[in-house]
DNA sequence: TCAATGTGTGAATGCCTATAACTTAATCCG
DNA sequence: CGGATTAAGTTATAGGCATTCACACATTGA
């Protein structure tokens, strides 16, 4: 079986087939840089690669196939860049939280029809990603953002889960999720403020993607830097 | 001309014409309730209506002019449903805001399809819905968070806007936003917490119709809660 | 060398949007 | 009332798309 040999020794065969994948994938993704998912078309590929449309079909079984190892992919993406940026900043936490914010809104900025495609894929259309994949590599951002609410004040961060009457499942719903997902247990607070980070980021990314937020006339880099700034005083970061 | 008589006397031509449009508006809704806007199809429409599909285009330029009114009710709908709970909430400001933050909220549950179509349109396909319209609604939005975040320390709530320096920039094109857009001016700090609510707002609500916070088992509705709480503690009306 | 398997083609199906030419019905005005 | 105008519908057509099927060719491995 091919399915063995592909793990030992790559056939020239496979390695033909992996470069015609990639090839397939690269140009999906130059569509959807360009006028984003909507406008992928299996015709133009294969077009472009001077083939029959057909024969995309060895390689992807659909085109919501090839569009959910798409979603995969720009995740992988994504989490890859946001753990550079953690990895490259200074050693204090506040100016890592504040490079990894900025990354997460450089690669946005940079990727703007990938960041749609994996955050407004779900609902809208039924393409349903590899879960393996992307839930690992939404596991890598998470985990970034975690690791770099790490501060002097990081161990007693519990925040005020606990006080109003929601607060309490709330705490106990986060703390079952913390000791789901993460290796090291961390405290409810700073998963909590992971949470807050990633929901309030993104709420203003999404928002400046769609030019939502073009009509006030306010830089959306500003209402950015002020949320970051208001995420590091809540970690009693800076 | 017939567009001078149907602002006076409307004929029975155009009371048919206005009806066969809210049906073709009705029956996209529909798709777009069941299956996102992707799977609005002109076609699928003149069948169930009976008509050939050429026809509906006396009634709209193309798929996406339909689609663009679709947007713009929406937008309507939702500023409807927010003026609706700020109207019937009790006085003090704390439970306004909550309640206007709670209908934000069930609206998007209610039509998730409804606001993916508002919120995730205007990059993905280039369709850009009459500006008058969706404008005014997103106005009438926020004039109902910034109505309802008034209280007893609304006239000093400047915040820290001007403490950090990119602050001052920031608040001078609040400033601007609110000469231009609101009737009332208010302050700075006022307009800013309702940037700060819809941002935070949609962000979670955003995440959730994409069913990304499922994957850590935690109760969107908690989340929310604590979002809200949080806001309104930052508006120094809890 | 020969059978098996992978890779590609062409044709066909059935969607879809959109346009053009044409027919029928309603409306308006003299 | 009756003819001219306009709206609303039709069929036909063009072009695009995803997807499937039957078939041909080439590569591979025993």
């Amino acid at each position: 079986m091919t399915v063995e040999s592909r793990a030992e020794a790559p056939t020239r065969r496979e390695r033909q087939r992996q470069q015609t994948r990639a090839e397939i994938k690269d140009r999906a993704m130059g569509q959807v840089a360009g006028g984003g998912a909507g406008s992928v078309s299996l015709n133009a590929i294969a077009r472009a690669m001077g083939m029959s449309p057909a024969a995309l079909y060895r390689y992807f079984a659909s085109r919501d196939a090839l569009l959910a190892e798409l979603v995969a992919d720009a995740c992988g993406s994504l989490a890859d860049a946001l753990r550079q940026a953690a990895d490259g900043a200074p050693g204090p936490g506040a100016a890592r939280l504040a490079a990894v914010a900025h990354a997460y809104r450089q690669w946005a900025l940079a990727h703007p029809n990938s960041y749609l495609l994996v955050f407004q894929t779900s609902s809208g259309s039924g393409l349903d990603p590899d879960p393996e994949r992307t839930v690992a590599a939404a596991q890598r951002s998470m985990d970034v953002f975690l690791s770099v609410l790490d501060g002097p004040a990081a161990g007693h961060a519990d925040l005020d889960l606990d006080e109003a009457g929601a607060g309490a499942e709330l705490a106990a719903q986060i703390r079952a999720w913390g000791l789901r997902a993460q290796t090291p247990d961390l405290p409810t607070g700073r998963l909590y403020l992971g949470l807050l980070t990633w929901t309030r980021l993104h709420g203003l990314i999404s928002l400046e993607l769609g030019h939502h937020l073009a009509a006030t006339g306010v830089d959306p880099a500003l209402l950015y830097e002020a949320e970051v700034q208001s995420l590091l005083q809540r970690a009693r970061l800076s």
